[in-house]
Formats: structure tokens, sequence, C-alpha cells
DNA sequence: ATCTTTGTTGCACTTTAGGGAAACTTTATT
DNA sequence: AATAAAGTTTCCCTAAAGTGCAACAAAGAT
């Protein structure tokens, strides 16, 4: 049974919300890289927040609810063409990636 | 012979100046998605910045001037541990990736 | 307590593409 | 033009992404 809601905020918020705001202890560490970045748990985030379950999610992808899983538990190292087909198809939103230098 | 400039400019300066300021045409491209983003000519410019060759950038990251070849000119789709390890060890940086919905 | 629904995990398998070695091409230097 | 340096492309192999299935564990609902 879902709840879906509509109404669904940014990552940015949720983020804050998980992770507490900028400048903290987790949030830096979060921020660190991808070891710590545990993108799994922001797509795990952003598809509760759609009111998703893992197979809903996978289906509209064209995956299996156990790579979904995999992928939000860190335990596979999605390729980035493939976290972009989970966030575009799936969740409705897309992936930014960039580089920050010295 | 290479003049490696100490005095780097962010890639988000080096994006206004090849692509044009946030908002034109060009620069929505490039901000579109993965497929459009060409990761690979940021690392580029970034490398050129530094005054790198890619055999130089290859040897810091531990990894050689034809894979660095292909990624900058988007031949190959590198892994983000990859990509980390370029603009980590390779030119003194980090990424940043994020999710943004609807 | 039991029946569903949702999520996790393990195993085995296929396919993909990440990444290296070396040959080749292009560009720069003298 | 010749030599060297920088960059590209081809070929190849293997590590790992991707997948399915099925069994299992939690969590909820009735």
């Amino acid at each position: 049974m879902k709840t879906a809601d509509p109404n669904i905020m940014t990552l940015e918020e949720l983020k804050d919300k998980n992770y507490g705001k900028p400048g903290t202890k987790k949030r830096n560490e979060l921020e660190a890289g991808y070891e710590n970045f545990k993108i799994g748990v922001l797509i795990q985030q952003a598809r509760i927040e759609k009111g998703l379950t893992q197979e809903e999610l996978a289906i509209k992808v064209g995956t299996t609810k156990s790579y979904i899983s995999k992928i939000e538990n860190n335990i596979k190292e999605a390729r980035l063409s493939t976290l972009r087909k989970i966030v575009e198809l799936g969740l409705g939103g897309h992936i930014e990636l960039s580089i920050k230098l010295k």
C-alpha cells in the first residue's frame, strides 16, 4: 500500500533531513566522495518520497527489485548510464555530475 | 613543452569560457545529462590548465595515456571510481554527484 | 498468529565495457 | 624534412555490471 505524495521535496531537502545541514560531520562525510557518498541512499530516499516500492521502480526502469535493492544498499556500483535510467525513467529526475578543482 | 599555470581556474569558470554562461543553448545542452555532458571535455580542459600531458596524468592516476584519451573523447564511459581517481589523484579536485528531482 | 507485501541476499550465469599494450597518426620542434 | 613528443585507434582480455530466480527475512495488515 502506497501513499504517493505528488509534492516531493528536492534531494537537497532530503539530504538536510537525513544527513544534517551542510557543514555537519555526517553531511561532510556524505559528500566527501563516492565511497562515502552512498548514492544508493539518495535513490532510496527519492523512491520513498515518490511512494514507489522497489518492484514498481524496477518495472519502470526495466529491471528487477533485487537489483534495485543492491543499488540502494551500495552492494553494486551501478554505471552512470544505469543510474541515469533509474533516476530519469523511474523517478522523473536527473543526475548532475560536476568536478570541483582545487 | 608545457607551460603549467599554477593559478588554475575552477571548472565553473572553464565551463563559462568554453560553453557559454548558464542559460545559453550550448550550456543547457552541456548540462542536460551525461550523454551530452561530455565529462571528458571537462577533464581535458582541467588537464590542460594544469599543464599536464595525457601521459603525465595517466601516470599520476595509475593508468595509461590511451585510456585518458578515450575518456577525454567520450569514447568510453569511465566508472565513477575511475573518474574519481583521475580527478582526485591526477587533478587535485573532487567529483560531486547529485540527483535533482522534478 | 497468519497471511501479504516489501525488501534482502545468495548463487549462477551472460554480457558488457573498462582498461592495457602496442601500433599508428598527428602535431610540434629543430 | 627528420626526429621527437603528444594524442588516437585497434585489438584483445578479463573484471564486473547486469540479470534472473528463488529462498529468506521484516514489516504490516487482518
